[in-house]
DNA sequence: ATGGCAGGAAGGTCCTGA
């Protein structure tokens, strides 16, 4: 099983690139964020052409999340955490989507960005890491194989950035940020890349300013998280590099795990 | 040097992202 996490930045205008990607690396589970849509909007039917059947949790303009499973319907088990967004009556937005995958577990995430630090929206990053972690403890003590996967808009240290300095006062790593990352780890997940990059180094976010992709300024935050029974199956991470050079990319590189079946 | 660029929805510009 090979699970893959991309935040596309809008569906729409990421369209043709995402079935190219789909198409090429056919990845068993595509987790997506930022797909910046509608419930209404969501393109199922071009995704049914590949193979692909989805369940998804829009909103008009920002956030929204989807899992895409090759040959086969995921099983939604829930969606939102249950938070409000940082505006007062905004209700909640749309970044948590969870599903059954053939006994798999398979959470998508795109948790808050929080910037600007310090203010309300970094106490909403916050808060969200807080209602995540306990979430991701019940799923943990009902003892189900489980992959929480997204865009979780945390440098967990500074090997994973192309300046830690430039990015100093930045919400995603901000020490508090990184604390309740690290709580996670400490809860007993393993981050599936770092397992197997144990030195750094690798980005799956550039920015689109300041020509950030040539010069290779990127830094990590798209991850995958596993329950101790998948990280024991876990055969090989990796970053679709190519994917982000490409016409019309998204900022964003697609994150995948191989887990031996 | 607090810049730069992209998407969405609105609408001839603003908000948001990271």
């Amino acid at each position: 099983m090979k699970i893959a996490t991309f935040n596309i930045n809008g569906i729409k205008a990421r369209l043709p690139r995402l079935k190219e990607w789909l198409a090429e690396t056919r990845p068993t589970v595509a987790c997506l964020q930022e797909i910046k849509s509608q419930d209404d909007g969501f393109p199922a039917d071009e995704f049914a052409e590949l193979g692909y059947e989805a369940i998804w949790h829009g909103q008009k303009s920002f956030n929204g999340v989807a899992i895409l499973v090759d040959g086969s319907k995921p099983v939604e088990i829930k969606r939102g955490l249950g938070i409000d967004g940082p505006k007062d009556g905004e209700g909640e937005q749309s970044r948590y989507i969870e599903a059954d995958v053939d006994g798999v577990r398979v959470v998508c995430i795109y948790l808050p960005n929080g910037n600007p630090h310090p203010g309300p929206k970094f106490d909403y990053k916050l808060a969200w890491m807080e209602k995540l972690r306990a979430r991701m403890a019940e799923i943990w003590a009902e003892e189900i194989p489980c992959a929480v996967v997204g865009d979780f808009n945390v440098i967990p240290h500074d090997d994973d950035v192309w300046s830690p300095k430039a990015m100093a006062s930045d919400a995603l790593m901000q020490p508090e940020s990184r604390d309740a990352y690290s709580r996670l780890l400490a809860d007993g997940w393993t981050d599936a890349v770092r397992t197997l990059n144990p030195r750094g180094g690798v980005w799956t976010y550039w920015d689109y300013q300041a020509g950030a992709w040539q010069r290779d300024h990127g830094f990590r935050i798209d991850h995958i998280l596993l329950t101790p029974e998948l990280a024991d199956r876990l055969e090989a991470v990796g970053v679709d590099r190519d994917h982000r050079g490409r016409e019309k990319a998204s900022d964003h590189a697609p994150v995948w795990a191989r887990i031996r079946d």
